[in-house]
DNA sequence: CGATGCTTTGAACTATTTCAACCTTAGTGG
DNA sequence: CCACTAAGGTTGAAATAGTTCAAAGCATCG
């Protein structure tokens, strides 16, 4: 194995759903080859696109985005390093979104006739994938909850404490805070509100005691009670290694 | 082939976006074998379950659904005949939600470990089934926006835009009408409202002369307009038949 | 005919947006 | 080191959207 494992953040993302061989990981590596970076609020693929290569984030903060008629923009998911941003080309074609990078990043690429292959030669590991897939589906219906039913303070939290769990697993947690490069602006586009009214949010987490963010910085002040006022239950996330 | 094919709503769904062979069309027939009924409210699958089959909604109406600590029902995906409602559990394993029948349902069960076996023996068949889940996400995005940046009755046009053309290709649409049995209550859930503000939305929606919603029959008046309204693109639900 | 489960209405209250300003911070060039 | 600038953050106040509570209307079914 090299030294430095470029692919390690989607291996490390995988094994807490199911263990790998070293077969199977070769057979990631190989298809990851292409390197390519992004600066912070350039397209990595937009809408309309019709891809010939699937995108793994590797480092940095990116997200998907629609545009309505009336040109307000909404984000409809956040990623972490690890995870596949762009798996929905290679079978759907072409874009019915566009992603966005919210920060710089750094992104590893996959032919779409490799990921063929993959699904014709490693069936597990394609499973996997599909499971990756299945996951930031539930992840956007508890979006939808969020929206739908529950304040927006605690929808903020839930946010916090989602993206909490899932830097952990690529190692991105210092003392319980994180680097998070997003305004308040690109934040009020995650959750679907006006700059004042986020704002207005942000400050009531921070009244509460639960968190502070300041300098592209979040930290959790009492994860105990933020996860109880967001509602959170991780099990949405699937963190258990099991025969998939 | 049978005469009555049961599997019939599945492959109208699979075909709108890639030819199958018989061999591959025998193959799903042959893993989707037990038939279930449930009656109108009943649960079809509850949060926690780990259920060890995935359920194909042959005849219906169900919805995924989670409940807040608070009570409140969210619903987060609607489905309608011709739709696998439950691949989630084959990989994700438990449920991280409940899905509910919105009206009486007939379902056709496969039992995870042939589900398996297609993703081992006919990979593009299993490709095909990952197509799903990656429209549903679609599906799911869009409804997010829905949420955060439209109108809600923008909202209700566009879900009823695209019931409309989830139900053309299964062939229940009968003069620009279908039959549509929630009350308001349950599309209250859906979209995140209040009983009373639901009601006011959908009247606004029979003010403005694009649909009539009398007698659990949605009937479009004007589907250009709806459509426009709406903000309504199909883009998302890769209606377009092509090798994947 | 009465019971039951939706649907509709009114009115008071709360949440959210919009508009318009002001404040803070981190550069940048002199 | 300071003055200037640009970008993001914060505040107040009026206007709009959505909830809640309470009641009345309307079908359907036995």
């Amino acid at each position: 194995m090299a030294q430095t494992d470029m692919i390690a953040p989607l291996l490390a993302n995988l094994e807490q759903r199911d263990r790998l061989s070293d077969a199977e990981k070769a057979s990631l590596r190989a298809i990851l080859t292409r390197e390519r970076r992004v600066a912070a609020q350039e397209d990595i693929v937009m809408e309309g696109d019709r891809p010939t290569t699937s995108s793994l984030l590797l480092e940095g903060f990116a997200a998907r985005y629609n545009m309505t008629g009336e040109g307000q923009r909404q984000l409809t998911s956040l990623h972490v390093p690890g995870e596949f941003i762009d798996l929905h080309a290679f079978l759907a074609k072409t874009m019915d979104h566009g992603i966005v990078a919210l920060s710089p990043c750094r992104i590893a690429m996959a032919e779409h006739s490799a990921m063929r292959d993959i699904t014709e030669r490693t069936p597990h590991v394609a499973r996997l994938l599909w499971l990756d897939t299945l996951i930031q589906g539930a992840i956007s219906r508890q979006w939808i909850v969020a929206m739908g039913r529950r304040s927006r303070a605690a929808h903020l939290s839930q946010i916090i404490c989602e993206l909490y769990m899932r830097l952990q697993i690529v190692d991105q947690i210092e003392d319980d805070s994180f680097h998070f490069p997003l305004s308040q602006l690109q934040m009020a586009d995650i959750m679907g509100l006006s700059l004042v009214h986020m704002n207005r949010v942000i400050q009531e987490l921070r009244a509460a005691g639960f968190i502070s963010w300041t300098r592209e910085r979040i930290a959790i002040h009492d994860w105990e009670r933020l996860k109880a006022f967001a509602g959170f239950d991780p099990t949405y996330l699937h963190l258990r290694s099991e025969p998939r």
